[in-house]
Formats: C-alpha cells, sequence, structure tokens
DNA sequence: CCCATTTACTGACCGGTAGTCATTTACTGT
DNA sequence: ACAGTAAATGACTACCGGTCAGTAAATGGG
C-alpha cells in the first residue's frame, strides 16, 4: 500500500509550500520583517501548521540557506562534469556564484545568516543548520577538486595547498557577498563606476593573480 | 556661562553610559537576547531615557558598529604615522585587524552587522549609520595610503590600482571576519589544525601573494 | 457503512519585548 | 521663591513568536 507513500510526499509538499511562501515574502520585506503570521497567510495554512514543520521562524531561515546552498552545489557540480582546464573550471564556479547572488537576492541574504540558534537544545541532532554546514563543506570540496585538477594539468601553478586556496577564495567570495548586499552608498561602488569595472572582472584579476602565482624572480 | 558645555558633557557621558552597558551585555549574552530593559537596568536609567539617546535598539547597535570601526580606525592611523615600508604597514594594518576580531568578540560581530533598519524615514539624515559607512570609507582610505607608499618606495610590486588592491583585501577581511565568527564546526577549522596554520600566517601568505605580484615570465 | 483511532490542522491565547507618552522630577535664570 | 524649561520616568500599548487544547479529516478494522 502506498499511503505511507502518499502521506510522505503531501507532507514533503507541505514543507516546500511553506518554504516557497517564506522565500517570496523574504524577497520582498525582508526577513525580519516578515511574521509568521504573513508566512501561513500566504501558504494558506494556519500559524500552528508552520510548527509542525519548522521547529521555529530561525529554523526556516536555515531552510532558506538551505536551498541556496544545494542551488549552488548544483552550479558547482554542473561545472565540475565538463571536461576543461582546473583554471577554467574554478573560474566558472566563481561565475555561478556572480550570477545567483546578482539574481537571487533572498539567497544571497540567506547565505550570509549567522546562525542564530545558540544551541539550547543539546539532544537535537542533525538540524537543518547541521545540514547548512555540510552543504557548505560539500561546495567547498568542489573548489578544492576543480583546484586539484587545474594543479595537475597545469592550468594553476600555485604554492598553496589546493584546501588553503579553496579556503582564501571562499573568503574572497564572502567579502564579495557582503560587500553587494551592503548598501551602494559606500566607497566600493564608486570606485567600480570611475574604474568601469564589473565584479566578474574583479574576481577574475584575484583568480588571475591567485591561480597562476609564480615566485617572486 | 559654561553651563551649555557641562550639559553638553552630560548628555554625551549619558550616550557613552549606555552604551557601554549595551556593550557589556551584548558580549554577554548576544545582540538579540538582551532587552532594552535590560540595558536600561545597567545604565541604572529607564527604558523612555535609553530612546532620548538612541532612536531605536537598531541605532543602539549601529552604535556599538561605529566605535568599533573608530577603534580600528585609531589602529590603522596609528601603524601608518611610522616610517616603514608600506608593504609592512599594509601587513600590520592586518595584524592589528586580526588582535580585534580575537579580542572583542562584540566588536567583531557588529562590524559584521547588516543594517537592518530599512530607511523608512527618508528624511532621516546623518544616522549613525551613515557616519559608520564614512568611517569604513576612511578605514579603506588608510589602506589605499599604506598600499600607495609601498608602490612608491618598491615594497609594493602590483599590477592593480591601489584602490582595487584595498578593496580586495577588504574583501579578504570580511570573509575571515565571517569564517571566525562562525561555529568551529566547519571544514575551515580542521584544515587549520591538520597545516598547523594561524589566521595571521594564512593573511601572511595572502599578503604576499597579492603585494609582490608580478607577471608571468 | 459505522465507529474508534490516529494524524493533520486550527486559531485563540500567552509571554515577552520594542517603543510611546503623559506625568513627574531636576535644574536654571530672574 | 517661582516660573519655565529640559530630562527622566515607568506604566502602557501594539505586536509577534510560539503553544496547545480543541476540531476536522483520514484510515482501517469489523
Amino acid at each position: 500500500m502506498g499511503i505511507k507513500e502518499r502521506k510522505e510526499r503531501e507532507k514533503s509538499r507541505r514543507r516546500d509550500q511553506i518554504l516557497d511562501a517564506a522565500i517570496e515574502l523574504t524577497g520582498q520585506q525582508g526577513f525580519e520583517r516578515t511574521t509568521m503570521d504573513e508566512i501561513a497567510e500566504k501558504a494558506e495554512l494556519s500559524k500552528g501548521t508552520l510548527y509542525l514543520y519548522y521547529k521555529d521562524k530561525s529554523s526556516l531561515y536555515q531552510a532558506i540557506k538551505k536551498r541556496a546552498l544545494q542551488s549552488l552545489h548544483q552550479d558547482f557540480l554542473t561545472v565540475l562534469q565538463q571536461d576543461k582546464p582546473g583554471a577554467m573550471l574554478v573560474k566558472e564556479m566563481i561565475s555561478s556564484f556572480l550570477d545567483m547572488i546578482q539574481k537571487n537576492v533572498t539567497f544571497t541574504k540567506a547565505i550570509m545568516l549567522y546562525r542564530g540558534s545558540e544551541s539550547s537544545d543539546s539532544d537535537q541532532q542533525s538540524s537543518i543548520a547541521e545540514k547548512c554546514l555540510n552543504i557548505e563543506n560539500d561546495v567547498n570540496m568542489l573548489m578544492v577538486k576543480a583546484i586539484q585538477i587545474g594543479v595537475q594539468d597545469g592550468s594553476i601553478t600555485t604554492k598553496l595547498d589546493p584546501k588553503l586556496l579553496a579556503l582564501q577564495i571562499g573568503f574572497q567570495m564572502r567579502g564579495l557577498l557582503q560587500f553587494y548586499i551592503l548598501d551602494n552608498k559606500n566607497m566600493g561602488v564608486k570606485i567600480f563606476k570611475e574604474q568601469k569595472l564589473t565584479l566578474g572582472e574583479l574576481m577574475d584579476q584575484f583568480l588571475n593573480i591567485h591561480l597562476s602565482h609564480v615566485e617572486k624572480p
């Protein structure tokens, strides 16, 4: 009997339904300004039901982050499956990343999220936050993989351990992301304008330096 | 008559008094978990008074950020006043930064703050957030200055415009900061352990690559 | 088809917190 | 001493995250 399975599907559909509503509202008005009541209404459910599917508001936000990270992970995976030089793969990964943050503000903000819940429940195991961490590590691993390929095929020359290089690229991505989120009032944007530079070109410069680094003569 | 001045002093003392209380409590229990009532009690004032000095809770948090940025600005200024090669100045700035985030968690978290208030008041002009932005730009300018010195004295070789290089170093700093704040559960920390590396050494590697970059032969 | 049991859902309610404002208190100049 | 002003207060409101007793729907056995 497939009832169990159907129930399971319906349950997961509800979860998505809630998440979709949350993402849409969050995108319009930001996370803090979005209330659980609003999300419930949008999802055509009562507030109580939301709490059957997500432990609390923070969990719901984490779920958005998780979805964003999964999307990124998928993009990276697609890039990695191509048969191209490693350096190219790394650059395309960065491009995917830039695409995402430019197209999807909600995801971008969600990724920046600092885990608010202070692990009060010690017995609580594989929470959504946990899964986010895992995906984040997976994403990082894909970057490492691309670098390793590049080192092997000679398209990348670096003194650094691939893991460390990936870490540094990750730092740069995070920094860039934060920059992008902040109001376009600050000096950075002015620099971009006066130098007629795009984020993509900036990251390209960054990668050129790091991926083809050679010893000082 | 010095009464005006004294009043002014007292007013500014009150502001500091509130800010001090907020910083201390925030350091202990985090910003979200700290209530205005608690801050008021700590500052030995009533809650209403808090709102005479800070528009809302978000403003108060911005004020913490402002103080953190001012502290950083001061550090950078001190570094810059030394008579040393530019490359050294840059490295010492980064050191100051690392010192700060390792010694003062509250400041660190505050700097990461994304402006929550959605500029609902259009007439509101030089808000604290505005000032933060200015200081941030000033800090960035000091970095640019150090790089320019380095380019002049030959201790820094780069194809990049000093402003762009400063921007990239700023990205890296932000990325590092975010990394530092997040739980030490993730892969990054593992990498640090297995490579027996400190944050300082990592940043040093980064700077070595960027400050002494030469063309591919 | 009926009824008992489980499962899913609801929305009134609660506790707590950010922010307000009429009132009180302290201070100042005359 | 007193009027006028500035500063401080804390009871109060509005709102929101989270709960839970109660309701409805689905299921499955007889």
